[in-house]
DNA sequence: GAGTGGTCTAGACCACCTG
DNA sequence: AGGTGGTCTAGACCACTCG
């Protein structure tokens, strides 16, 4: 298996832009810097530029150049926003339930496929911690497909997502999600520190992945002090 | 001002898409079809695919061909899901107040800019119904800004986003959303068929437009048997 | 094996922006 | 005028899918 180009110059430039090494605001070198810096030629570069452009990380403006984008409050494929000025989040997650494998629900949220009955399922449940408030219980559940060992796997930066890249080469290409306004119910309630019966917002999410595969998430989210964006 | 060949083809088969020429699941032509169909280069036509990918219009599959994907359910930018089963939604709406010119609110959810203040905002709100049930409460803010005659103009399709389109060239590039839980006050309960304090969806979207202007709604939202798919 | 989409090259001209 | 991104050409080879 060989990476492509583009995906490695993305993957470069990401890494570059998440890690400040390029700040918000800031130019990135032009696409025939980046071409003649890298032996590709421009249209590869643009390839990997539309990418970062959809994935929200730069903007480009005709003329001027391509410019850093805020991606500010990001817990892995989740972004948030304090309902007070600007003030930057820290996020971080503890776990509420280890991954185990068992069947599927059999009233799962979404239609799976015959092969994913088949392989059952992966799940694991999370609180996420915004400033250290407890604000989001996550629910995820993994096809058991193609991720041997994941139940005993520690978590790279306690990250499941980057976990599932680094040492399954699975990648998110896509994301649906699906919002509604419920009551919380006593247990989410006292998780989150709320009242019963306060609304909170709740996400059914599927990821589509390089593998063909989906991953189903579902998000109860405390929206009092922050909200969620999309 | 010339429209390129790319987006003529977007135009083209998005046209064809959202008028049922080709349905859900069907294969569009291939890439070299459609290449040597309208004397453009594979390079050309693989640009407007990859945007109504990106959109949701199609996706692509190596080896096998570009199937048309569900778009069911949608009113202009918003998606919506039954409950129950798959049924299809029946989406309609009116108006509950007439577009307006005045002064942008001081406290307005999404920071603007100083061009924008001082071009004054030209607001509407209207009422989505989905099977003829009130669902959603819906706020729209425009910068008056290329918008000459707005205010008089009747709607393309009772659709906002349409008359933008074919009387001011005016297309939507991208959406960012911000999403609450909150309780109905007593004004959107009645409007929503709710009772005072029930949950529902608030959701603050900022548009981009080919104009470098934003477009502005907030959203409240009944999910009691509708949810909002983003 | 024939057809599909995925990646890539080495050029070209254009509109836009800034000094 | 020189640099930027936007559009476009006319080819090429590859991996994948299906009959």
């Amino acid at each position: 298996m060989h990476t492509p180009q583009y995906k490695q110059l993305y993957e470069s430039l990401r890494h570059q832009i998440t890690t400040g090494i390029y700040k918000e605001g800031d130019m990135i070198p032009s696409e025939n810097e980046l071409a003649t810096l890298h032996q590709i030629t421009r249209m590869t570069v643009r390839q990997a530029l539309d990418d970062l452009v959809n994935e929200g990380y730069i903007c480009k403006r005709k003329g001027k150049g391509s410019f850093v984008q805020s991606r500010k409050n990001a817990f892995g494929t989740l972004q948030f926003r304090s309902k007070e000025a600007t003030e930057t989040l820290a996020l971080t997650n503890r776990t509420l339930k280890k991954p185990s494998i068992h069947e599927w629900e059999p009233s799962f949220f979404y239609d799976i496929t015959e092969e994913e009955r088949r392989a059952g399922c992966i799940s694991l449940k999370r609180v996420i911690l915004i400033n250290d408030k407890a604000s989001v219980v996550e629910h995820l559940y993994l096809p058991n497909i193609h991720l041997p060992g994941f139940t005993m796997t520690t978590f790279i930066n306690d990250s499941v997502f980057e976990t599932l890249q680094q040492a399954y080469h699975l990648e998110i290409t896509g994301c649906e999600q699906v919002v509604n306004a419920i009551r919380a119910d006593g247990e989410v309630a006292f998780i989150l520190g709320l009242e019963e019966d306060d609304p909170i917002l709740e996400v059914f999410r599927r990821y589509s992945t390089n593998h063909d595969t989906f991953i189903y998430s579902k998000l109860l989210c405390n929206t009092k002090h922050f909200a969620l964006i999309s």
